[in-house]
Order: structure tokens, then sequence, then C-alpha cells
DNA sequence: TTCATAGTTGGGAGCGCTCCCATGAAGAGG
DNA sequence: CCTCTTCATGGGAGCGCTCCCAACTATGAA
């Protein structure tokens, strides 16, 4: 029987029964909690049970559960990059964490542009594969959105979505850490400060912009052009920062912690000093300190919480107890060091 | 109906056939090839699947084909460190490009020392949940892999079993890298070699081990207690390479590049220069070359490709292609750059 | 016209489990 | 001693699908 393989035959519910001398019922009965069971029944079930090595099947349970006890990441984004970020590793730690706490299992869907969307599309829609789905809101205008909405599939969002709000997500205050970084260079007396943004279609893109904006305003500050979009990688800031050098900035703020490692390369090839020369403030708080020179001031973000907190969040929409989407956001910190120039003066 | 959730009602076969006015036999034909069908029947079928937007039900599916489509992989390892490294990304990215290329779902399963094994080690083994796993060995005398072999589950090791060789496996050379690595070395010159190890109860710390004392006794040389553990983190390589010092080498091969890049993190703290004063030689190839200074040498492994080969071995065992263990072995490759003072004379 | 044959189609059985209800036994109360 | 309740147990039905075989149709050859 070639589609068996080579796995083991398992016996069944109703062979446990026979063997223990009774019924597929009293066995089920024992196997899920056990109610309504005499003891020496439940012992003699429990004994065979042990002895059979006997595992529920799983898939023979969803049919009529429907229930999977799967939960699907989707993560739709450039691949070559994906895992050289500290992030996702983090994000999925977390995640892994509450999941394997709540007794499921987490599916990986992965994928770039293009025509491999569509695969995992119908794989994640389908039904019955899946109990519910997390989206890292990585891009926006996904197709994969839509489906997931219409299909009435449970699912939560880490970030935010851009156009709507119909589904529960889990984020962080970017925009209240961007502003913070804004105002703390401000405070420690530069003027020129610059801007390394993450991709535009990103929720934590465009919300770090938009926060940093606001700090520098209130600062009374402005950009003057001195901005540049990176796409998360060390060195997209690194070529961002030799483009801001010719505008000469005293401070730059970049919207991850791979990009300001990268401006300080950037800085260091052009022969300047930071922080003397140029303040650098980066956004993640997930590189080691010890491997940033100088050490990087960052706006540090829980992304392991985030992962947990996701998974929670998930269940409880599956679970029908979380009826109307909710929206958790976890406060950034400031996390003063030697990058930002803050000896100059005291920390914000 | 709490356990349904929000999840939409979804049309079964029975009444797609009901709608297109046949049997649930026929729309299965349809939509399984579609044999022994007239062209008007499955025309007609596919409208009313495009129309109602059917899906099939993928768990009933598997329930009588026994099997579920979904791949585990397992991955037991320092979960806090996990990320930090570039293999297990590259590693994951490989799995995901195969399994979605075979229509398939990867689940992950993460777990650290202790109580939760247990728990990844009843839902994995369970039956029905995955048709096969890949183990990576990342450690060595799991009671895990005990499980996975009596219960018959096919199962593909990334790496190598030490004890036993009854799994199939992928591989790289990483006796042969390491062992041209020594030689590399000693061919530039150098006599005072000394060795940053990968942990010793990985297979990969093992082969790494034995490789580069061959190349060296090849070379004339031995060790001489020029020898430090690490596990796998640059931070442990500034470590050992700090101990080193005390042994005045003038060459060091560690068993990953973060451990290298740790390496010359410590000698440029000691005031030394590399390769001038101690050249060195990392293993991996997944850190860009630009982010190490001096740009480092290395013997690079397709890590990519394991994970694409674990997967589609693991498909063959599944299908029972592959009856016996198998074992898949990839070249390494060394990477001769400017950390190992090649300058002084040719590469290898 | 008749019979074989290939091409289509329908429906029963069953995958292993849970849910529900009926049945039987045992204990409590009058 | 009988009835009413409670507890314990068994078995039917059904989850949505695939597999198998029987039955029906149309076609062509004898």
């Amino acid at each position: 029987m070639a589609t068996r393989s080579a796995v083991r035959e398992r016996p069944t519910l109703e062979e446990i029964g026979r063997k223990a001398g009774m019924s597929r019922s009293t066995v089920s009965r024992v196997i899920n909690g056990g109610v309504n069971v005499s003891p020496a029944t439940r012992k003699r079930v429990e004994d065979v049970v042990a002895q059979t090595g006997y595992r529920p099947h799983l898939v023979a349970r969803s049919l009529v559960s429907n229930r999977t006890g799967v939960i699907g990441l989707v993560i739709p984004s450039e691949l070559d990059t994906l895992f050289s970020d500290p992030y996702f590793g983090r994000l999925m730690l977390g995640l892994s964490d509450s999941v394997n706490r709540m007794d499921m299992t987490l599916a990986l869907f992965l994928f770039d542009h293009g025509s491999k969307e569509n695969l995992i599309r119908s794989r994640v829609v389908n039904p019955g594969l899946v109990d519910g789905v997390i989206v890292t809101a990585t891009r926006t205008g996904l197709p994969l959105m839509g489906d997931l909405q219409d299909s009435g599939i449970p699912a939560v969002v880490v970030g935010r979505l851009i156009d709507e709000n119909v589904m529960s997500s889990v984020d962080v205050d970017n925009e209240g850490g961007a502003r913070r970084a804004a105002l703390h260079l401000a405070r420690l007396g530069r003027e020129r400060i610059g801007f390394i943004g993450a991709p535009a279609d990103t929720s934590a893109g465009i919300d770090r912009y938009r926060g940093f904006l606001e700090g520098l305003e209130e600062a009374g500050l402005s950009l003057e052009g001195r901005f540049q979009e990176g796409t998360w990688t060390q060195e997209s800031g690194r070529i961002a920062m030799e483009r801001l050098l010719a505008d000469r900035p005293d401070a730059v703020f970049a919207s991850s912690d791979r990009m300001a490692v990268g401006a300080q390369h950037a800085l260091r090839d052009a022969g300047l000093h930071c922080p003397d020369d140029v303040a650098i403030i980066g956004f993640d708080g997930l590189i080691p300190p010890d491997q940033t020179v100088p050490e990087l001031t960052t706006v540090s973000q829980p992304v392991f919480q985030v992962g947990m907190r996701a998974a929670e969040l998930l269940k409880a929409v599956i679970d029908g107890t979380v009826r109307v989407p909710e929206r958790i956001v976890y406060p950034t910190e400031l996390v003063v060091r030697r990058s930002c120039g803050a000896s100059r003066s005291e920390a914000s």
C-alpha cells in the first residue's frame, strides 16, 4: 500500500476499546478528559493506551471538530534578505513560544513577489488547513488580504493595515518611538537632522516617518530634503548615508538598526566621526550593542512579546472570544548609548 | 456554533454536484484531474466550482489519503541565539522553496532543552499531523530521534547522525572544508595555527574538528593545545580568541563565520592585525564579505541547496521512492579573501 | 439486429474520530 | 418494594472526501 509509506499501522479507538473490553466511546471519553467514566474503566483504558502507544489520529479528530490546531504565519517579503534581519527570527521565536504553549503548531508560508503568492493564497485560505493566520504587514495591498477577509478565516496582523481597520492587529508604537528619537537629537543640540526611511509600502516605514516628522516639528526643526529611503538592509543604509552626507547633516535617524549600522560604516569610510560629526539613532534594538561602533542608540521594540501576543490574540479570535477587531500596541523605548552623543547632555 | 468561529460555511462536493446536476463522484473526478469525464460535464463542474469558490476540504481528503501535505521542520537549539545565525534562515528559505514547489506546507517545531521537547515530540510523532520531518542535527542524543525511528515516520536529517546511519541525510563536506582551510593556512607559511571549535555535540562541530586536524597533520603541523570551543556565536568567538592569544598563534580557523568575526574583534581589541599578525579563516560563507574587517576568508557551504535537497529527499522517502537510507553530501568551497593573508602567496 | 466494448456516471463503503441519545445499572427516597 | 434520579456505557450518525464497483449509454463491428 504505497500511500501509507513506511508508517506503521496504528491502532484506532475501536481497537483500543476491543483490547480493553469496552466500546470506542468509552475510550474516547477517557482520552478527552474522562468525565462520566468509572475509575476502574479509566485505569484499564489508560493501561491499554500506554501499552499500545496509542495516539489519537489528529486528522480524524480535525474532521469532526473543524479544528486543526495549526496556525499559519504568512511573511510576504524579499526572501533573500528576510533572515538577515533579526526581526523575523525574534518574531517567530515569540510566536513559536506561544503556539507551543497552546499546544498548537506553527506553519510557515514565505513568499516574495509574483506567482508564488497565488500558490500560497490558495493554500492558506483553503479550508481545513489552518485555524487562523498571522500576517506580517511587510507589504501593503496584498491580494491575500482580500482572500483572508472574505473567507472569514481568523487573522491577526503584525503591524498595521494601511487602508482598513478590519482585522485585529498587534503593533508597536513606531510613531512615538521615532518622535522621541527626533526630540532626543534636537535636545542634544543637533539641528541638521537627516532621515533614513524604511520602505514606504510598509506600515512601520510610514509610521516611523510620520513620528519622526512630528518630533522635528515639535522641536522647531525640519527635514529640508535630508531624506533617503532604504530597504531595511545594512547596505541600503550605507548608500543612504553616503547620499545624505552631501547635505552635511549633524545627526541621522535610521528606521532600522541595520540601516543605522550601514550609516555608521559610511560615516567611517568618509572619515567622519560618530557621534562627534554625525549622531546616529537606529530602530529595533535587536543588535547586540557591542557589535556596533560606537554603541548604537536605538528605539527598541519588544518583538518577542509582539509575537507571543499575536498568537494569543489569534487564538482568542479563533475561539470567538474576540469578535470585534482589536488593536494592541506595545510601547517602544529609546535606549541611549554612545552613537547619539548623549554624553554631551542628559538622556530624554 | 462556537467551534466554527466565523469561518463561512463552505460548500461540499455533494453540494457542488447538486448545483451542477450530477453526483459527488463526478465532481470529484473533475477536481482530481478529470479522467473519464465528458468535456461537457467537466465544463459544467468547472463553472460551478468557479462560481461558488469551492475548495476541497483538505482535512477530509487527508483522512482518506493518509497524507496531510505537511512537512515538519524540527530545530532543537538554543532558541535565544537561533536566528542570530544566518544559517537557519537560509536553510528555511531553501526548504520553503522546495516545499512550496511540491505544493506542501512547512510546519515549524522549535524547542530548546527540557520540558518542551516532550510536547514537541508527541506532536511531531502524532499520526496524521505531518507526512514526514526534517531534523537539524544541531544536537545529538535527542529522545525525539528514537521516537521518530520507531514510529516509522519518514525523516531526513540535515547534517549527520553521530551514532547511527539509519536515516537519510543531507550534509555538506565539513571535514573536507576544514581540511582545506588548514592546508591553505599551512601553505601560506603559518605554523602556529589555532582552532575555534563548534559545540562538540553537533555533527558539524565534530566533522570540522576532525577535518582540521587531518589538514594540519598532512601539513606536518599540530594543534598543540591551541584549541577553544565556542557556541557558534560571535561573542563566543571573541572570548575563544582572547584565550587563544595567550599561545601566540599566527593563524586561527574558526568553525563558523560568526565566531571568526568575534575573533577578528578580539584581535583588534588586542591591538593585533589580521592577517599580518594572525590570519583568520571562518566557515559558512553566509556573512556578506563587506561586513567583515578585513574581508573574511571562509569555507562556504551551499545551505540553501541543502535545504531544498532535504525537502526533496524527504518527499522521496514519503513517496517510497527512496527505501534505503540515502546520504547526500554537498561539497564545500574555500573562498579566499583578505583575512587569511593570501596576498603573500597564491590561493589553494 | 445483436453483442461486445469503451466511455461515463452514480452510489455504497469507509477513513478515525466526536457527538448525541438510548439503554442499563446502581443508589436514593418515599 | 417501587419509582425517580444519577451515573456509566454502547452504538448510530456523520464530518467531507476518495475508492471501488455496478450500471447505464453510445458506438462500432459482426
